[in-house]
DNA sequence: TCACATAAGAAACGCAACGTACTTTAAAGG
DNA sequence: CCTTTAAAGTACGTTGCGTTTCTTATGTGA
């Protein structure tokens, strides 16, 4: 056999697995990822990926860990309601179908993997959010359209709840009447019921 | 063989059917289901239950759908907050933790059963919550706890997904510290900044 | 009452993927 | 250069799927 590709290690090999199994991923969802398919579409074999994670769920948690995180631009739109809408809007492109899919397979293995249970909610709780949210409020404080509020960290994630929820549930993207009602029915109020003066 | 059990059939067959896979839900979760364990739990076989529901998914459904929907008792705790606390509570009573892996699991499958994320979604959309919140928000008016205010459709199911989206995201019973929360600064909130006066 | 249509029960199949074991062979490193 | 490491490849037993085939109990209606 005149064919001896090099053969591929450590780091190398290991990041061609990870980009095997997300464009997989994406392609077939989670629930049709097979490691069997993952090591024939990275040009390795079986024993190579069990040798590295132990079960599907894990490699498909460090797949989505080698994505880059969302880095909401901080562009001032002029407005409130326009710096809502551009961040919700961000977060819905990111949360697409195969985001819901993704969490909800690994979802649905934390009864057989409880372990997994811990490493998905650290990966959702998602930190940089509510700093996000409070730079926005700042902002339209500054504008004069809000009286000075602080956001509770709770209150800060809701934006992202909402938004994975609806994108699981609806497993197409998020259209853009549900940003505006989720930014004009829910969370304007929710911002103008925090300030101080109710 | 003088043992002959009584071959049960139809209705009966079926509702024994539902009600193994629903047992087994609730110990193993969606993802550890398999057709075979419900059959044996059901003291019938494979064949029986793929005559009657195409998938997993299928029958994980319809069990699902054996269970009596949640009848919120609209118990009057005299303020706007009990009676919310008593809402969310409910829900997330509801919304355990098996509630959680069965969404996941059939929402993991939609990828490659594209025609149940319809009717997961059409169980999800749990139309009489937005009366209940209404009737709640009705009694607080008339306390003068609250301006009259009315929700929109939208507003009105974010209890419900948010308490669906934490239960899913901790597997475990949601705590009442978390119900409070998602009271105090959420939802109370939000109800505060759709009073007209704002 | 009996014959027939229907559907339950049971066993086995081929398939796919799991996760593991074992061998061979290429690369890395002292 | 020789040893160690680990990747590639193969094969295995297992499980569950979804299906097929067959037998047999049950309810219906002639």
């Amino acid at each position: 056999m005149g064919e001896s590709k090099p053969r591929r290690r450590g780091e190398q090999l290991e990041r061609a697995i990870l980009e095997a199994a997300w464009e997989e991923l994406n392609e077939v969802g989670y629930a049709g990822v097979t490691i069997e398919a993952v090591a024939a579409r990275a040009g390795t074999s079986k024993p190579v990926i069990y040798r590295r994670w132990a079960n599907r769920a894990e490699l498909v948690l460090a797949a989505w860990g080698r994505q880059s995180p969302m880095r909401p631009d901080f562009k001032d739109t002029g407005t409130l309601r326009g710096d809502l809408m551009a961040l919700f809007g961000a977060i819905a492109h990111r949360a697409d179908r195969m985001m819901g899919s993704m969490i909800a397979g690994v979802m649905g293995e934390t009864f057989r993997h409880p372990e997994m249970a811990a490493l998905l909610q650290e990966r959702l709780k998602s930190p940089p959010m509510v700093q996000v949210i409070q730079k926005i409020i700042d902002r339209a404080v500054a504008r004069g359209e809000l009286a000075p509020v602080t956001v509770s960290p709770r209150a800060g994630r809701v934006p992202l709840d909402l938004i994975r929820n609806e994108s699981m549930l609806c497993r197409t993207p998020v259209p853009d009447s549900t940003i505006a009602e989720l930014v004009d029915e829910v969370y304007l109020p929710l911002l103008r019921g925090l300030q101080p003066n109710n």
